[in-house]
DNA sequence: ATAGCTGCAAATGCTTTGCAAGGCC
DNA sequence: GGCCTTGCAAAGCATTTGCAGCTAT
């Protein structure tokens, strides 16, 4: 039998990123993590918000997925046009991107190995490498 | 000698890619191709033209590295930030993203190799790999 | 009580576009 | 001459910010 709603799972990894728990960061965790991972925009999780019956503006979406990342709940990806895209997978993995469909889909890093790390220019050090396989 | 400058190897490339010769372009492919590959923003090229003496509109800027980039001259390069950037060298090869000056190094194609290419989905077909090593 | 959040609207910054004037073939 | 290009200013977008009012602890 399930347990009466009341966000705990959403209460307890808010908790655990020193966020405090309010009703539009429990709506927004629910979205990202309620059902594995995900990538979503800002105005995809604003539409998804109104349709599930919560009530976020668009602002505090953009400041809130800014604060999930800098608290490492999500990861930003790059793919250029201009538009932020957050990826709840925060662990070592690449991406398809379909430019048909402009979907981007997750692969797994072991399924993409490099067979040498470049050598980062003297006094650099590597940060991360990211790999886009452009599909159509 | 020196020949007279009347820009005939730039008029030549834009002749190549049935571009019209104009004034403008014709500062804009001597600024991106006289001397070797570059990256560039629309907005460092409206400042270089200035300093070079050459009149051109960041609009025609804009409008001008979009046709560049259509006809195959230029690679457009995808680091997110919200800004456009340009790449002279349209051949294989991936960028070393340094993220303190926020400048973009070329990595030939050949010192970053894959293991293997990952499979595409079904009725997929990989257009391209873009990788970005981000340093610091 | 009070430090932190939220929502709105306005502000930003980059890029594109409409259109009249000018340039190239 | 006629079509293409340019430049300006205005329009467009996505994202951020200022600030008054609300909320969690």
């Amino acid at each position: 039998m399930p347990e009466i709603d009341n966000f705990s799972q959403e209460r307890e990894r808010l908790k655990q990123s020193k966020l405090r728990p309010t009703r539009q960061r429990m709506a927004l965790v629910r979205l990202l993590f309620g059902s594995g991972n995900r990538h979503a925009t800002p105005e995809l999780l604003y539409d998804e918000a109104k349709q599930a019956g919560f009530q976020v503006s668009l602002a505090t979406i953009y400041n809130t997925l800014n604060q999930f990342t800098a608290a490492g709940l999500l990861r930003q990806v790059t793919l250029a046009q201009g538009k932020k895209l957050f990826d709840t997978n925060t662990g070592a993995h690449h991406h398809f991107y379909d430019e048909t469909s402009q979907q981007l889909i997750d692969l797994p890093a072991s399924d993409l190995q490099l067979e040498a790390l470049p050598q980062a220019p003297k006094g650099k050090s590597v940060v991360s490498v990211d790999i886009v396989v452009r599909i159509r």
